[in-house]
DNA sequence: CTGTTAGCGCATTCAA
DNA sequence: TTGAATGCGCTAACAG
């Protein structure tokens, strides 16, 4: 018969006020001891729970949030979402996730539609959303907070949770260099992703350093997919003279190259270095030597929704990387291969 | 200014009541074709967007259905959230995709909160949460309608979807029995899944049917993860008479085994045949020639929400499985490992 | 086919 | 420290 006690019958169980239920409902303070315990009992005795719709309605706060993404990487998302989840509920928010398609051209509407139907008290971005300018106008002229993760640029209004891509890939290359490798292909991510950029900015910077030239033709566009990584490892290993060491944008890609390297027979690590990027569970399964950087993606979902929710000035968290090292270490250097 | 547009302001500026702009938002019938395009206009001028929040509060259904699920496969979540959720958008509804802990003893007092707060319309539960008596008996204490997504066992109440876990895994133990193989590892799922017992069934029935005697050392306990199947496989590579044939009961575990099996360098398939199960983009990755099992997981999701929101009868809805051959077909038996 | 009225369950003014 | 009244935006009877 219960399943609908409402605020009403709390008071009336603990014989209160309405508002004075609302009271302990919101944690305020200027209530007596002894009231506070009978209405929690009373609460307790009904199986009470507050709609959150009513909630909503009458008050400023809906206690829900909501992430919006766009990235089709299952651990990347699945991490995303552990992370903020993680935190809305520690402190008792309902976390709203939304996929949608950021090449759709009315996605502003349907970010709007969101905002406005759901009454959402803030929006965590998670790349590529991050850059979508209609759904940053739709957000702003909404005037709802919100925090980006991973974003492709500063954004004066906005806190932003983000790690160093350019100086990982830059760690990689160098690492890669290190080896020995003169000869080093790169597979960009999705053109989408600011990522993708930045990661293609700390290769070059890496070889610079290492004083080897760019090659146009070790550079292959990809797109973050299995699949884009094997078409990319194909072409490499079908140069004239192909790379000794590919560096994927993701591991999702550097699987990919793996997997090619399996099917011609290519000894890796030895006759080929392979090295990935964002350090999912993929990497460990491909192949347990698969070298590859650690993004901290939950931890920078978890520090974005903590952003989000303290609501304070505009700020910028970098979260540190690492260089995972699995096995290639102890390669030895190439020396055939030198050019 | 705007962004706050409600069910008046729309009424006001098409020169009708509120009732009719209602109407025309429930898609009502008995609106005249002027009346609606009069409204409509005046909608789509002040971009208006219900408030989910008043609707649940005024009527009688939220617009929201929940996805509770405990699953710690990235692959799997995330093709049973997009079934749902492609679902939900042909129909316009919202999905709320809520994690819980199955071990947690409060799951019950979790679940009857979720669904009080949220004013839900109705639950999918995938496995393992489909098989938690707490969460059961909450949803069939406050009668709200729900589908089962690969339950364990079959319930007169409430609908389902799931495919022939034991029919699938005995295809597969036939498709190694007809390879030649006489000595077939097999690795369990984690126990609170009801997969897990089914494949074993469909094992043993595979086993039987050529055969072969089952033998329980060359059975073991895994939990559907990668580490697992590591675990798993090092314990049946290590037997005096070692499996020449591995059955993983999904494919985070198989790719397990082909790491293993890489590590020590035995060459798959020939030296070692690696059966998966889920068809998981994984299986591709990992190992083009990885033979496994395709379950319809989006399908089933899809499906699922299908059967929740026509809310018939109770339906038990099975979908074919397929067994997916990739390579280990020009496999020649190993003869030699006759006993 | 359309309009009027009365709440849904809660937070939020104000008073006491 | 507590309580009484008002309304959030919408739908659901009931009229017309």
């Amino acid at each position: 018969m219960s399943g609908r006690a409402n605020i009403r019958d709390v008071a009336d169980r603990a014989g209160v006020s309405v508002k004075t239920v609302s009271r302990v409902l919101n944690d305020h303070k200027y209530v007596g001891a002894l009231t506070r315990q009978k209405v929690q009992a009373a609460m307790s005795d009904l199986d009470f729970r507050p709609s959150v719709a009513a909630r909503i309605l009458a008050g400023t706060k809906s206690g829900q949030i909501a992430l919006i993404y766009d990235n089709h990487s299952p651990y990347y998302m699945n991490r995303i979402q552990l992370g903020c989840w993680q935190r809305c509920q520690a402190e008792g928010l309902r976390l709203l996730a939304q996929p949608v398609d950021v090449t759709d051209l009315d996605i502003g509407s349907a970010v709007r539609g969101l905002v406005r139907e759901t009454h959402v008290d803030g929006v965590i971005l998670s790349s590529p959303v991050t850059d979508c300018r209609a759904v940053l106008e739709a957000l702003e002229y909404l005037d709802v907070p919100f925090v980006r993760i991973s974003p492709g640029c500063n954004h004066a209004l906005t806190s932003s949770v983000f790690m160093d891509d350019a100086q990982a890939a830059d760690d990689m290359t160098t690492h890669l260099v290190n080896l020995g490798h003169r000869r080093i292909g790169f597979i960009q991510g999705h053109a989408n992703h600011a990522a993708s950029h930045d990661r293609l900015v700390g290769y070059r910077r890496g070889l610079e350093r290492g004083g080897i030239a760019v090659r146009d033709d070790y550079l292959r566009a990809g797109a973050f997919d299995f699949d884009s990584g094997v078409a990319a490892a194909g072409a490499l290993l079908d140069l004239p003279s192909p790379p000794t060491a590919i560096f994927a944008s993701n591991d999702d890609m550097a699987a990919g190259v793996l997997s090619v390297a399996h099917g011609r027979g290519i000894a890796v690590p030895h006759a080929l270095s392979v090295a990935g990027f964002d350090d999912t569970t993929l990497a460990r399964m491909v192949w347990p030597t698969l070298t590859t950087i650690h993004q901290p993606m939950s931890e920078l979902a978890e520090a974005a929704t903590g952003l989000l929710l303290e609501g304070g000035p505009t700020q910028h968290v970098r979260l540190p990387h690492q260089l995972i090292i699995r096995g290639s270490t102890s390669r030895p250097p190439p020396i055939k291969d030198l050019q």
